[in-house]
RNA sequence: GGUCCUGUGGCCGAGUGGCUAGGCAGAGCUCUGCAAAAGCUCCUACACCAGUUCGAAUCUGGUCGGGACCUCCA
């Protein structure tokens, strides 16, 4: 694939990718409300809209990402009630939370992260704006967009209008002129954050912030437009709804949305307590492995979490780190290849895979096909040539993915400790074994050597005698 | 009820008309004091039924199963 291959939600079909400015992508993705830290569904369009971006720039675009925090909310409100706490400080408290969760990621940052309190008056011209083109009305100290006005309206989600009228599930407000039209401007009760406006002191809706800051940073038409699947409807309809109302321009052209994460085969939500916080698993395993689970899958498939695909991901990655550790070791001074020639073939393919439709798990294919490559080239002699271009490979497809830039004796161990984690045998028990071991060997005791590896086997851990000593992992 | 997605080997997971990824697990071999790592080899599947086609996991129709959205949700 030559080009880069784009699936549009709005066409539901994969489109040759091409920015409306040529040489430049303009691109939004809609963040979180900050009213909680953020659980690794969140993550997962985090980490995939970051390769996406990387993919866009590797292929020599210049591009202008945002990446929004809603920091006014009903949800955020109810939680300031309950902690009788500030709306800003809860949601001050949560951005920087979230800020510290995402430098464990190691991920670049994006070249905006918006804040919808910050775009107050961008807002309100933007509703008195629809008001005035007549595709929203006031109603007692509330400001409603009218669907119907809006002909293309269901055209992302494939809802009709009377379909969702006639669906029971929506809470039936007197002020509306039609159940499905949606509130761009709330009042605010007393002792909740409000603003003046022309229709009163009150708050923004729940979708116009997006359009606002989408159209404030960037323009009237952007290029791509992202966020988990779930928000195609309402939250991306209504989006397209006013921004398109306003400009009379087509919004965004390529929408591209993220798949959810389940939790043993169910979906992740707070009734069903199965929520993972995105803190909690970098935490309890590692941002590597997190990283790396959520990019094995296709971003358009929904992906299982469960402990045995988390302990997979692990074997994984220690495969990976083993070679690029024996890479290393290897090369003598710098690694500044820039022509691989060697493993060409399967660089060729990594970029096909990434051109079409960010096709992450044929990459990790390739990278397995690299690793088996380099192994045999290996197992003869060690071949200085080999190594560095087997680390510029790496190099150039980690820098896509944002991954293995660890340094593989450190992650190799962290890794291992995870695993160790649940077996019962602290670290100091096997190091104490190990030397015991390696006693009896120095005196040609094999019986007793063996006797002790063939005993920490059976406890789930495993020694391999390498040219730097003794060396422990865990078995499965 | 409406709209849409999906069903691949023991497990995970790509592929969307012929060449039949990759990982994990399992078996055998090479290497090694014995192992491990690494390599080689094997195990080779596409829910079911009909149709289109020289040829279908891949297209069409139907059946059955799983899921999402229609309500805040990544």
């Amino acid at each position: 694939m030559d080009h880069f291959n784009l699936y549009n939600s709005l066409s539901k079909k994969k489109e040759i990718f091409e920015p409306i400015t040529p040489g430049t992508v303009k691109m939004y993705v809609c963040g979180p409300t900050v009213y909680d830290l953020l659980h690794v569904g969140n993550f997962r369009g985090l980490i995939f809209f970051n390769v996406l971006r990387n993919w866009l720039k590797h292929l020599g675009y210049s591009v202008n990402y945002v990446y929004n925090y809603t920091d006014i909310d009903d949800k955020i409100i109810k939680k300031s009630k309950e902690e009788d706490k500030l709306v800003s400080e809860i949601s001050s408290k949560f951005i920087q939370e979230f800020e510290n969760d995402f430098k464990l990621l190691k991920i670049s940052k994006a070249s905006h992260n918006p804040k919808c309190t910050d775009y107050i008056n961008d807002i309100i011209s933007f509703i008195s704006d629809l008001i005035e083109k007549k595709f929203a009305y006031v109603r007692n100290n509330n400001v409603f967009f009218s669907c119907k006005k809006f002909s293309a309206y269901g055209k992302l989600s494939g809802k009709n209008i009377e379909d969702l009228i006639s669906g029971h599930r929506i809470t039936i407000n007197q002020d509306k002129e039609n159940p499905i039209d949606f509130v761009l401007w709330k009042p605010s009760d007393h002792g909740e954050p409000g603003w003046e406006s022309p229709w009163g002191r009150g708050r923004p809706g729940w979708h116009i912030e997006c359009s606002v800051m989408a159209n404030a940073i960037l323009g009237d038409q952007i290029d791509i437009h992202g966020g988990g699947m779930d928000l195609i409807f309402p939250h991306h309809e209504n989006e397209i709804a006013q921004s398109e109302s306003k400009t009379g321009k087509k919004f965004a052209k390529y929408w591209v949305h993220n798949n959810f994460i389940k939790f043993d085969d169910q979906k992740m939500s707070k009734s069903l307590g199965n929520i993972i916080k995105a803190r909690t698993f970098m935490t309890d395993y590692n941002p590597e492995i997190l990283k790396y689970m959520i990019l094995s899958v296709h971003y358009r498939s929904s992906i299982n979490f469960s402990f045995k695909q988390i302990q997979q991901s692990i074997i994984s990655l220690i495969k990976i780190y083993t070679a690029l550790e024996q890479a290393q070791n290897t090369i003598k001074g710098e690694c500044n290849i820039s022509n691989i020639s060697y493993f060409k073939e399967e660089l060729e393919i990594v970029q096909t895979s990434f051109n079409n439709d960010i096709n992450t798990p044929i990459v990790f294919a390739q990278i397995f096909n690299v690793i088996r490559k380099f192994n045999n080239a290996f197992k003869n002699e060690k071949n200085e040539n080999i190594a560095k271009e087997f680390l510029a490979f790496f190099s150039l497809v980690g820098s896509i993915l944002s991954l293995f830039s660890e340094k593989p004796k450190k992650i190799l161990f962290e890794l291992n400790l995870i695993l160790l984690k649940e077996k019962n045998i602290s670290l100091k028990q096997i190091e104490i074994e190990i030397k015991k071991r390696d006693k009896s060997r120095k005196e040609k005791n094999y019986k007793e050597s063996d006797l002790i590896r063939d005993e920490l086997l059976g406890k789930g851990i495993e020694l391999k005698d390498t040219i730097d000593g003794t060396q422990w992992s865990v078995k499965l």
